[in-house]
DNA sequence: CTCCTTATTGATACAATGTTTCAATAAGGA
DNA sequence: TCCTTATTGAAACATTGTATCAATAAGGAG
């Protein structure tokens, strides 16, 4: 889903298309990697566009609520947020993570997970929604280091 | 791992045997639930002991440092810390999260991940130190309302 | 038991992320 | 072009976390 497609969906449902929104979509579209409200307001006031923080959170939860994008955390910094089909590739997918630098690398690969979240739903009676599964290590750089 | 082998070590290790550190320690191996810097805080409030936050975050760094807490962060809230040691069951686990309510469990059984992530030691070139599997969804109490 | 050294504490100030409120603004239909 | 109202953003505030530094207290020496 690219950015004019994005603006159609929310004018079709009514939504108004302001600056903010707009912005805020171009930076995601543009973007691969999880994004967090600060990032985005940093990235907007380096092309001297000012974006209120308020609004920014504001449009990362109406596009979150639309199923647009989707939220994580890692670490520090608070939520992230990507634009859903905007993984490197568009299987399901799962985080490299460097414990030192903080770089991020998607893996990808057959998900050895998906079953075993289908068995802990009936052992459990959690109504799972979804899972991390996230690998923290030193990247090859850092490892030189 | 208890209170009094706790003290003992670090007090081998040099270490002053302080009030702050007490009084982590002590709700530490009280608490099989991860906690967060503030939630000891309040706990310590609560039973009308001062700490200052600056002395709990040094206490938990400490802890870390010497391997006897563990620390994660899930969703909002920041890092949380447990005792090693202190899983409800002394295997590998994992954890199952209510997207509601927030309520922790812990999931235990044969990790399906620790033959992955050698693998992708391999590929990636990754020095892998940990990984988090965590599962998201509605607990049972919070699907009846 | 008392004194002394210094490891440790905690108040304060600050930074980053996030939410609430409400008057001002601008989107877009009439 | 005007009007309605959805949307914005400034400001005040909450939470989590860190840096600084003078005051304190732990615990070994005498």
């Amino acid at each position: 889903m690219d950015y004019n497609a994005i603006l159609e969906l929310l004018r079709q449902k009514g939504y108004r298309l302001t600056q903010a929104r707009k912005q805020v979509i171009r930076i995601l579209t543009t973007n691969t990697q999880f994004l967090g409200a600060y990032d985005i307001h940093n990235l907007l006031e380096k092309e001297n566009i000012h974006i209120g923080v308020t609004s920014i959170y504001r449009v990362l939860d109406l596009l979150k609520k639309l199923d647009l994008v989707r939220s994580e955390e890692f670490g520090a910094g608070g939520e992230r947020f990507r634009l859903q089909g905007n993984e490197e590739q568009h299987e399901h997918s799962h985080q490299l993570i460097c414990s030192q630098c903080g770089r991020q690398e998607e893996w990808v690969g057959e998900c050895p997970i998906t079953d075993l979240a289908e068995k802990l739903e009936h052992t459990s009676g959690y109504q799972i929604e979804e899972h991390w599964l996230r690998f923290f290590g030193l990247c090859p750089q850092c490892q030189e280091l």
